[in-house]
DNA sequence: AGGTCATCTCACC
DNA sequence: GGTGAGATGACCT
């Protein structure tokens, strides 16, 4: 299965986005996004998964059009453009396949709340439980962690119910995944993590 | 059936 | 204002 690389100049971030392409009807679905830390970090990601290969811009002529709007898109949401990159991405036709993803009515509903989230918005896992009728915020934490879809699913935009960060990306406590967090949220505006 | 959590609350320092 | 134990519910093996 192809893979798609956006560089983050900006940041020193990788972007992969993982893809299929059905010719009859020319439509691109996403299976995963991954943010890398480090070109080593994305070649270990290649190596555990061999199944992938990367995929340049010369494939089908409608397949490199989505890839390079889709390039325009995540670059200009790190410059600070405040996209809702959930909508923005599925007006170009891509299929992101939510049902297949999240099987159960739980994880489905918590992606929905979540996607009702706006850039330079926050909420929390108490918050998302509660407005799928249930108290599970711990649950909400179990499904946020295995998103396959990041940036494009807002995951990061989930804190603490007292104002502290939370995790991400499957860390917890400061690292570079959480760091991560920090600067996602600076850059749709959210100050008060530093 | 039992283990794993990206949490929360409350009772202690 | 920091720490630790217990509650807790959905998920995975």
């Amino acid at each position: 299965m192809p893979v798609y690389l956006i560089n983050i100049s900006k940041y020193n971030l990788l972007i992969s986005i993982k893809f299929s392409w059905r010719t009859p009807d020319d439509k691109m679905e996403i299976q995963e996004v991954h943010i890398h830390e480090s070109k080593k970090d994305f070649q270990d990601y290649l190596k555990k998964k061999n199944d992938i290969e990367i995929s340049d811009e010369n494939g089908h002529e409608k397949l490199n059009l989505t890839l390079k709007k889709l390039r325009e898109i995540i670059i200009d949401y790190f410059e600070g453009k405040k996209l809702d990159l959930y909508s923005t991405i599925q007006n170009l036709n891509v299929n992101l396949n939510l049902q297949e993803k999240f099987k159960t009515n739980f994880s489905l509903g918590v992606i929905q709340v979540l996607l009702k989230t706006r850039p330079g918005e926050t909420t929390d896992y108490y918050t998302i439980a509660k407005k799928i009728g249930t108290n599970a915020y711990r649950a909400v934490g179990n499904i946020l962690r295995n998103n396959p879809l990041p940036l494009i699913i807002p995951c990061h935009r989930v804190i603490k119910k007292n104002g502290n960060l939370g995790g991400f990306g499957g860390a917890i406590g400061d690292c570079w995944k959480t760091r991560l967090k920090k600067l996602l949220l600076k850059i749709e505006g959210v100050n008060g993590f530093s």
